[in-house]
Parts: C-alpha cells; structure tokens; sequence
DNA sequence: TGCATATTATTTGTCGACAAGAACCCGACG
DNA sequence: CGTCGGGTTCTTGTCGACAAATAATATGCA
C-alpha cells in the first residue's frame, strides 16, 4: 500500500445528493490540473474512504467523467485518468480554432449587457493571475474568460464543445506552463482586450479575425513549447 | 398504476457488464425514436424489473443518457425524456449547418479507401429504406450514412458534437415524419450520391458547398414541416 | 367550505455486502 | 529455463435494503 499522494478531504457532514458534485467537481480540477497524471489508476475504493462516502456516489462521478472523455475505463479492469494524445494533435487544434472563430462571431452578434459584465470580471480575474505570476490560476481563469464569451454567443451545442476543448487545452498549457513565460501572457491580455472591444462594437468580422488569430497564435506556442519539450529529452 | 406502454424484454442470463449497455442502447434508440415521448418520466425501479435487474445499472445508464442531454434530472425528483425546445431552434440549425460543411469537408480530405466502403453502405440502406416507404428507417439510416461521412474526416471532437446534434435531428424528423413526403427523400438521395462523389474526387471546396446546401436544405424542410404543423393545431 | 398543517406514500440517493473477472503469485512439468 | 496451470487476491459490477426528500393525501380548524 502506498501512500496516496492527493490529500484527504474533511467532509464532517453533507446533505443528500452533493457527494457526487462535490466529487465529481474536485476530480475534475484534479484531473485539469494534472493534479493527477494522465494514466494513472482510480481506484473507487481508495475514493470511496477518501470521501468517506460510499463507493456509489464516486461512481456515478466516474461514470460522468468517463462521458467527457476525462477518465478512460476498462471493463472489469481498471479505470484511468485519459491520456494526452500528442501524436496527432491536430485534430484538437482544427476544432479549437473553429470554435473561438465561431463563438467570439456569435458573441458579437448576440451579447446582451449581463453578458458583459461577466466577461469583463473574467478578463480581470485572468489579468489579476499574470500579474500574480500564477501559472495555475493563469491557465484556469483564461478557459473561464472564452468560456464566458462562448456563453454570450447562446449556442449550447457549440459551447459544450468548446468547453470540452478548453477543458483538454488547460492540460496541456499546464504540462508546458510549469515554469511559465512572462511575456506571452501579457500578449493574451491585449489580444483579450481587443476581442472585447469587437465585441462590444458588435463587429461580427473584426471578431471572428481576432478569435481566429488568438486561436492560431496560441496553437503556434503550444507547437513551439512541445518542440522545446522534445528536444530537451533527445538531448539528455 | 397504468400499464406499461413498451414492451417487456426477456433476459434470461446475461454477461457481467452488459447490462448497463444493453439498457443504454435501448432506451437511447427508444427515445430517439420518440417511443419515449418527450417530458415523459423514467421511473427506476420500472425499468428495473422491465429489465429483470437492479436499479444500480439502470441507474448507471441514466447517468449516461443524461450527460447527453437526453433525459433530464430533477434532484431528488423525477427524471424524465427531454423535451424538444421548439422555440429557439437556430442554434440547433446554426451548429447542424456548420458540422455538415466541416465534416464533410475533412472526409474529402482525409478519407481513406475503407472509408468509402462503409459509406456507400450506409448510402445503400438509405436508399433501400427509401424505397421501401420506411420513415423509421431513413431517418436512422441518414443519421448513420452523415455519422459514416465525419467518421472519415477523422476529427473525434467534430464527430461527437455531430452525433449528438444528428440525434437531436432524429427526434424531430420523427416527430414530423409519421406521414412521409416521398419526393423529399428521393432528393436526398441524390444530393447524397453527389456528396459521395465529391468526396472521393477529394474535391473540399465541392465538398463545402454541398454540405452547406444540403444543411440548409433540410433546415427548410423541417422549418417548412413545423409550420405546416402549427397552422394545422390553429385551425383546429 | 376553504386553508393551513400533519401524515402518508412514492421516488430517489446512499450504503454495505457479495460475486464475477482479471491480474498476480507460485509451483510443477516439459 | 521457460511455460503452463491452479489458486489467491484485488478491483469492479450487481444486488437488496434503508434513509432522506419531495409529492400526495388526509386531517383539523376557522
């Protein structure tokens, strides 16, 4: 028996149907924060007295993030957290550029005032993360920021995917965001900026251009850092 | 208590782990296909001794269905079929229009010899389903000739939005297709051996247009089919 | 009779336990 | 020395039962 490595939770007392959310939610910013590795096991049981719940409530959160993608399962054999597939990428990197194109677009044409305020606390919470040097909360709060404007657009359909899509970049930029770069960040604020504007201004082309170019200059530093990543390991 | 409107299936063994499958696929063709109606409710311990088994797996592929939008759950309440939302369907139309230029689109790109294999299949027992009158049937079968095109374009992240998006179509085809328009499907066939044909020609740009035509052309049918249905319920 | 409240009933959420597969260990045999 | 087979252990899949939360019903009072 090895020690887990995650830290137990104090769960003194909880009311009828927030064990699985509770778990389900901790999970998943585990998983997204690579607080847990991509391919190592799950074990219900240990969950199961971690939560000190049941092993049926863990399992229905299992079962949800098996429906995402986050955690592949073997039948009668072991779950685990899903790997990264950095073999072909671009597939990831097709869809993502399409839907910042997409959603930023229909942002612009369909923002209503509320919407704005949450964008606009959202690009502050992910300033306030570069100005802080926190590479978590950096790479947490810029998905929260192009989620909120996803949610302006109201296509349910696109946003689940791009959430879905945003979900699996955050495991990537905190792969390569362990000592992080100071001077992209401050890039993706002005970048964030301007889309806001656009939005603002209602113009449906200005933002498409701007989500397309945020999209394609991200997927260039993701290149860039995976190469750098390689190379260090061919050298050593 | 009133009686059960689906049949009762008979399972006389079955293997470890293939129960929750086995309900999963049937419940989610049930609903599909509107043998389920929309905001009906699930009970679980119904479908649990119409299964012959316990309310943990049944319970399992609820989860599932849910995750997918199919049923809905009200916390320590029913769950029921999701309803069809008929008064904001642009959203639906916008993401349907755009997944059938991209996919097809990327299978003219990507696909392979045995992908056209399986496509020209699928396109066969649509044609066949055509001809022998069977609204059941063509509606499934066209969501599984265009499911067959995005499998070929290869993009995991495009095909699961499509695929849900195609279900959500065949809910409302079902509903509008009880007595079918058989000049309509005759069309489709064709507009889908030119898809067909594009594809293999690899010719994206082709691909594209076709797509987008055939996207738009459906959107009017059904948009023409719904209107058609209100008319009939004012001039009652 | 009408309304507020208490009681019952139904359905879901959770639990502990058991059994089926699969991995693992270990010895025997070629 | 390697491979095959049997037994063991470990993890998952399934089960029946209980408890909580809500809906439905009944009851009491004005």
């Amino acid at each position: 028996m090895k020690a887990t490595k995650t830290k137990a939770v104090a769960v003194p007392e909880r009311k009828r149907g927030s064990g699985v959310k509770f778990v389900y939610d901790l999970l998943r910013d585990e998983i997204l924060d690579l607080a847990l590795q991509p391919g190592s096991p799950i074990d219900e049981v240990q969950l199961a007295e971690r939560f000190q719940m049941s092993r049926t409530p863990i399992r229905e959160a299992l079962v949800r993030l098996a429906g995402e993608g986050l955690i592949d399962t073997l039948p009668n054999r072991s779950t685990m957290v899903a790997n990264l597939d950095f073999l072909n990428m671009s597939p990831f990197f097709d869809a993502l550029t399409l839907m910042y194109r997409v959603t930023t677009q229909l942002a612009a044409r369909n923002r209503r005032p509320e919407d704005l305020e949450v964008i606009r606390a959202r690009q502050g919470e992910f300033a306030a993360a570069v100005k802080a040097q926190d590479a978590l909360a950096m790479i947490a709060t810029n998905a929260a920021f192009h989620a909120a404007i996803a949610e302006a657009g109201r296509n349910p359909y696109f946003n689940s995917l791009f959430s879905r899509l945003l979900d699996e970049g955050r495991r990537f930029l905190r792969l390569y965001y362990q000592s992080y770069d100071d001077r992209l960040p401050q890039q993706f604020v002005d970048e964030h900026e301007a889309m806001v504007a656009a939005i603002i201004a209602r113009d449906t082309a200005l933002a498409d251009r701007l989500g397309k170019a945020h999209a394609e200059q991200i997927v260039q530093q993701i290149q860039k850092l995976m190469i750098g990543k390689e190379r260090l390991d061919i050298s050593l």
